[in-house]
DNA sequence: GAGCACTGC
């Protein structure tokens, strides 16, 4: 038998990857066949894996439902399917409709495509990855995936897995989605700004093209709402395949949230059966706080309780530190003596991004720190927020992964029941959609008030974003994308960043701007351990430039390339390694994109005093509308919407300048700006005199430093006029 | 003299 595979393999070879699918319909339907022996997209034998994988694929829930979806999809355009975890529908879902289009067009020997979107990165990756083991197939090759700064897909790929954000981007150059004939949007439930998108996009292009197929997988029961948006298309359900959770909520509310899930945990350590903990806190230091806490108290305890392992989690936390909730909970001290317990405390993280086995039970009280856009401030906040139900559901869920679990709610059945939204707010709706405005201008959608969204932004956020862009000139007064709103509308960044890049070789600084582009799209690169915060500062201080915190970046980034990208030189500096290489990363894309518009990169002699002033002078065409005035007060003011604000104190900029542009304005203990550097008021009526134009402006200081400035010029202008007309009626100088 | 929920292009 083991030489007629072989047999089979080599005849295929021969004949070459392009008529493998068609030589292959000899095969048997793996479906309905389990005992053939080639696989039909590679023509190789199968391994004894696939047969395994198979048994277990076989028993997933979605399995018992695969002809009635396949039925359904069949008919309609179409399809919600509502799938809870431990369905299968991830995995299995695209390879059902794989098997349909293969026997579709094994005769006509079409190409087809299919896509499965997913909000994140690690998920595309690893779930491609496992469908391809499933498929008996190498990643790359029939299955792939295509994340930002990878593509790992080929002529042959037929079942591509890819960011929500990434389909977007092909939308940009694809507008139809040609090549797809079958979509599926996972995890929609989530509506992320890119999935909502998606949603009112392909409602669109399906009216252009009804041969393309959708179908819409979520984990809630929100999927009636997407029922909804569908006209009505038909919605399928599928078990999951979670243990039961016990859900216990307080008798009274609880006003010191900390105090009471440190409280749970202990109680649950010293009366509770085996089985790991985690609980859901908001932020970094009161996860830290909390943990110390817990060590202490179990400390007191001495040996009448069983061990633990601690440990905290969430995103700025380094992998390897991450990865210590994977560590096994530790053993028995004694014998006979009580059992070791791991105890997680983490941020929302853990609620839809990192799944951790073994947790037995959950402590949710009820909070989470979410984003929040207030269009009229132009601010963006975190605050500390109730979560929604289906948060918490899939926060108890948690517990039920490996055996039954039990969740404790820090909250009262009654708010349970009727203080809490039942879904948590899409993140349109929270957010400044100024890219979101310009990638739909983009994709063709010209009129955005009566686009077709699940849930509209607000009108105002809306406003503030055409505003936004008519200002930066990528958008024109009627509303349409300029030629400059194409090029920004390209980079994967926020508009104000994009024109500052795309005005950069006209001031002869482009090399630099990419460079400061690239570290601002990244996490904070300073480090700060706790145990060495005097070194770190003095480490950061050595990179401080007196102009600001946006120089201060540009120095680290040449320090680092100037090191040859070494990672020892980057701890001994107290700045992060990953961080600045995948800067580096982010810098080649930009280059690459501004190569394909011809934009040359280009840099002012370093030793010319036009060298800074270039920079700024680039941010500044760019951020004019991110400017704040320093009042005679000793107070900053912003610009036109005189809002006090102030330095943020990580900021190196000490000498406090008469004005600033800032990167991000940010609402926390108190009104903070972010990333400040220091720039002249001559610049704001140079580069931006259509922003600083004084009608409407309103009365404050700046007013009248501007006015004077104003009239300064003109004078200015006046003078070099006289000088002109002299010189020309006096024919000593020819103007050519 | 303060902080950084989480993603994504």
């Amino acid at each position: 038998m083991g030489v007629k595979r072989k047999r089979k393999v080599i005849m295929f070879d021969v004949v070459g990857d392009r008529a493998i699918p068609k030589l292959n319909k000899t095969n048997c339907d793996v479906s309905n066949n389990v005992n053939s022996l080639i696989n039909r997209w590679n023509g190789r034998a199968y391994t004894q894996r696939f047969y395994d994988i198979l048994e277990k694929r076989k028993t997933l829930p979605v399995w018992h439902q695969k002809e009635e979806f396949l039925k359904a999809l069949k008919d309609n355009q179409t399809l919600i399917l509502v799938g809870e975890t431990g369905s299968g529908k991830t995995t299995q879902i695209p390879q059902f409709v794989l098997e349909t289009l293969e026997l579709e067009s094994r005769d006509k020997c079409n190409k087809y495509m299919i896509a499965c979107t997913q909000p994140r990165r690690v998920a595309a990756m690893s779930v491609a990855r496992r469908v391809a083991e499933e498929m008996d197939v190498n990643i790359g090759e029939q299955v792939g995936y295509s994340i930002r700064f990878e593509d790992c897909t080929s002529s042959q790929t037929v079942l591509k897995y890819l960011t929500d954000g990434m389909l977007l981007r092909e939308a940009m150059t694809d507008p139809l989605l040609g090549r797809y004939n079958v979509i599926i949007l996972d995890e929609a439930h989530e509506r992320t700004l890119s999935t909502d998108v998606l949603l009112g996009l392909l409602k669109e292009v399906q009216k252009n093209r009804p041969d393309l197929k959708l179908v819409v997988m979520s984990a809630t029961l929100e999927a009636e709402k997407f029922q909804g948006y569908f006209c009505g298309a038909p919605l399928m359900k599928v078990p999951g395949r979670l243990h039961p959770v016990e859900i216990f909520y307080t008798q009274k509310y609880e006003d010191d949230y900390v105090e009471a899930a440190i409280r749970t945990v202990i109680q649950i350590h010293t009366c509770q059966p085996p089985g790991d903990i985690l609980v859901f806190l908001t932020g970094e230091e009161e996860i830290e706080d909390a943990c110390r806490k817990i060590k202490k108290e179990i400390g007191n305890f001495g040996d009448s309780v069983g061990p633990a392992l601690v440990v905290p989690l969430y995103s700025t936390l380094p992998p390897a530190m991450q990865q210590k909730i994977f560590d096994p909970a530790p053993s028995r001290l004694m014998p006979n003596g009580p059992a070791g317990r791991k105890i997680i405390v983490s941020t929302n993280i853990a609620e839809t991004s990192l799944t951790i086995d073994g947790i037995v039970y959950v402590i949710d009280p009820g909070l989470a720190k979410r984003k929040v856009y207030n269009p009229r401030t132009r601010v963006e906040s975190l605050i500390v927020s109730p979560i929604s139900k289906a948060s918490a559901n899939q926060r108890s869920g948690r517990a039920g992964r490996t055996q039954p679990g039990k969740c404790f709610r820090l909250y009262t059945e009654k708010s349970f029941h009727n203080g809490l939204q039942s879904e948590t707010c899409p993140e349109i709706q929270r957010s400044n959609i100024a890219n979101t405005v310009l990638t739909l201008k983009k994709l063709g959608i010209d009129d955005l008030v009566h686009f077709d969204f699940m849930d509209p932004p607000a009108p105002e956020t809306l406003m503030r974003a055409l505003e936004l862009l008519n200002y930066l000139g990528a958008l024109d007064d009627e509303g349409n994308l300029t030629r400059l709103g194409e090029i920004i509308s390209e980079l994967p960044l926020e508009p104000q960043m994009g024109k500052m890049l795309v005005v950069s070789p006209e001031l002869n600084c482009s090399n630099e701007v990419l460079s400061i582009c690239a570290m601002l799209s990244v996490p904070n690169c300073f480090v700060r351990p706790r145990k060495a915060q005097k070194a770190a500062d003095e480490a950061k201080a050595r990179f401080a430039h007196i102009d600001g915190d946006h120089l201060t970046l540009l120095n680290v980034y040449h320090d680092y390339k100037q090191n040859n990208d070494d990672q020892s030189w980057c701890s001994e500096n107290f700045v992060n390694y990953r961080v600045l290489k995948s800067a580096d990363n982010v810098r080649q894309q930009l280059a690459c994109i501004m190569a394909r518009f011809n934009l040359k990169l280009c840099s002012t002699d370093l030793n010319s005093r036009n060298y800074y002033i270039n920079i700024k002078k680039a941010m500044l065409s760019g951020y004019f509308m991110q400017v704040a005035h320093l009042e005679r007060t000793g107070n900053y003011l912003t610009v036109k919407d005189n809002q006090v604000v102030h330095l943020h104190p990580s900021s190196r900029l000490n000498h406090k300048p008469e004005w600033v542009i800032y990167n991000e304005h940010v609402f926390t203990s108190k009104d903070f700006l972010r990333t400040v550097t220091d720039v002249r008021g001559e610049w704001l009526i140079d580069m931006a005199p259509h922003y600083f134009d004084l009608v409407n402006f309103p009365h404050c200081e700046a007013k009248r430093v501007l006015e004077k400035l104003y009239k300064k010029k003109e004078r200015k202008a006046d003078i070099n006029t006289k000088k002109l007309s002299f010189r020309v009626t006096s024919g000593t100088c020819i103007l050519v």
